[in-house]
RNA sequence: GGCGACGUGGCGGAGUGGUUACGCAGCGGAUUGCAAAUCCGUGUACACCGGUUCGAAUCCGGUCGUCGCCUCCA
């Protein structure tokens, strides 16, 4: 099964071909940590997740390396901790564990290595030697600066010219630098920012060299793929390509870069000024099971931009509970070729939901469920959030009102067991009858009140 | 202002030079005491205007709209 991605730099799909058969590699841009994930921050995650499981299922398990970094040196870290009075590693230790929790809750496999910026501050000092040494980079009052007029390739991933960029620059140009477009490697911290020695004084890496450093240190110069939000193609992905390809002397940094489309909300751009900005863990907290969240991220295909709304959740978790009821407990089965041709097809899910679509119809559990699984659906540890309460006590005051219902249809008295059934509706409990009987669960709308109300009539 | 992406039926969302995507909702039928669930069947489409072609929703040009990047936001 040849697998075929979208290569951002060449804006053409391309066939994976391991440059090591032996050992995939592929990096994507994790969490800068100061915040709970939104769900914007979620997408990149568990689709590059998914394409990990794709990876691991062709290539075996063993002969993978994902790598996502945690960016834990970052001036919004800074900023946030002196907002909120609280030591930097503190903030970036509790951030990165929630991020762990909520992705883990969406089914995110751990990668292969999650390494963090602080870990690599030598190499970064390392590699901005050698671009220096190279002369592709200068030092002007402390600061390390990437001359981006050295490298003749600028811009080819972001499809912009330099001249197009000097032209249309909006930001004020530090005069310090040679060029408009230069951009920082190393800056240098007052007293009370965090800092490293380095030879150009106390000071701390910019912005892109810290993914360059961990992915050169984990992965070599050259590797596979490298991921991330599509609004990291400029200027972060960019600046990476050059700095890694001018301190190693490659050609190329990743053989295919792979970018993820935006999320909206209901239409809208998630902003916290128009009130529709919400993490991973406020979903999680209003009931919305993570596998749910997951469903509706990969309903859309990544490369297009994506509206979050409630009915596509509402949507998703009706098709997951209907799923969930027919693969049972089935042992899972080897994937479906047609959900793993569509997935190799640069990760089309909703080809491969489809084809789930038409598995389940045929009522093949064990097949459904392996073919899920293989997208990360229909884990057991996912599951739970589709049977019935666990409350005993309500269970039996349900099950009383339901055995009510089919005494009086017994007996005939059709309007008794039309208005027990009109109540137990109203109370918010989903009644289904089967040919063994009825049964029942919470409905999202569930109110103890009206089955009090219903009880005593 | 510069650069880029996207625009498919009531909704979500693939695909793509000539043949049903798929799901949800709707409608019809089976089933049911009536319903729910389930099963079967079924209609509606390719932003707009030109062009290329025997044929375009699919290629080319333009217009409009939405979104993103150019501000250390995935």
């Amino acid at each position: 099964m040849t697998i075929t991605l979208w290569n951002t730099l060449t804006r053409r799909k391309e066939a994976l071909v391991p440059l090591d058969p032996g050992n995939l590699r592929i990096y994507v841009c994790g969490p800068t940590v100061y915040d709970r994930a939104h769900v914007g921050n979620a997408r990149p995650a568990v689709v590059f997740d998914l394409l990990f499981r794709l990876l691991r299922h062709t290539y075996g398990p063993d002969r993978v390396t994902y790598v996502r970094n945690i960016t834990d040196i970052d001036d919004k870290i800074i900023d946030r901790a002196r907002q909120t009075g609280r030591d930097i590693a503190d903030l970036t230790a509790e951030t990165t564990r929630w991020y762990l929790e909520d992705m883990a809750a969406l089914g995110v496999l751990p990668p292969t290595v999650m390494p963090r910026a602080t870990e690599y501050v030598a190499q970064m000092i390392a590699m901005i030697e050698r671009l220096i040494a190279r002369g592709h980079a200068y030092v002007a009052e402390g600061h390390v600066l990437f001359e981006v007029a050295t490298w003749p390739h600028y811009g080819e991933l972001s499809r912009r010219s330099v001249e197009d960029m000097r032209a249309g620059a909006r930001v004020e140009v530090a005069p310090f630098k040679r060029d408009p477009m230069d951009f920082v490697l190393w800056k240098p911290s007052a007293p009370d920012q965090p800092g490293w020695n380095s030879p150009w004084g106390r000071g701390r890496p910019g912005w892109h060299i810290e993914c360059s450093a961990m992915a050169a240190a984990l992965l070599g110069e050259s590797f596979d793929i490298h991921g991330g939000g599509i609004d990291l193609v400029f200027p972060h992905h960019e600046n990476e390509r050059a700095q890694s390809c001018c301190a190693h002397g490659t050609e190329q940094m990743a053989a295919i870069w792979m970018h993820n489309g935006f999320l909206q909300v209901e239409g809208e751009k998630m902003s916290k000024s128009l009130g529709n900005f919400f993490t991973v863990r406020d979903l999680l907290d209003r009931g919305i099971p993570g596998e749910v969240i997951r469903f509706v991220l990969l309903a859309t295909h990544y490369r297009k931009p994506m509206d979050w709304t409630a009915r596509a959740a509402e949507e998703a978790r009706r098709v997951l509970q209907r799923w969930r009821a027919v693969a049972g407990d089935a042992p899972p089965a080897e994937p479906d070729p047609e959900v793993v041709a569509a997935l190799a097809d640069d990760l089309n899910t909703p080809r491969a939901i489809a084809a789930l679509h038409a598995i389940a119809a045929r009522g093949d559990a064990p097949r459904l469920a392996g073919s899920a699984r293989l997208m990360g659906l229909l884990e057991p540890a996912l599951g739970g959030w589709d049977r019935p309460a666990q409350d005993e006590a309500l269970a039996r005051r349900i099950e009383a009102l339901l055995a009510a219902r089919a005494e009086a249809r017994r007996a005939r008295d059709f309007s008794r067991a039309d208005a027990i059934r009109a109540g137990i509706a109203a109370a918010g409990v989903i009644v289904r009858d089967t040919p063994q009987g009825a049964v029942w669960e919470i409905g999202p709308d569930f109110d103890a009140g009206r089955l009090a109300e219903l009880e005593r009539s």
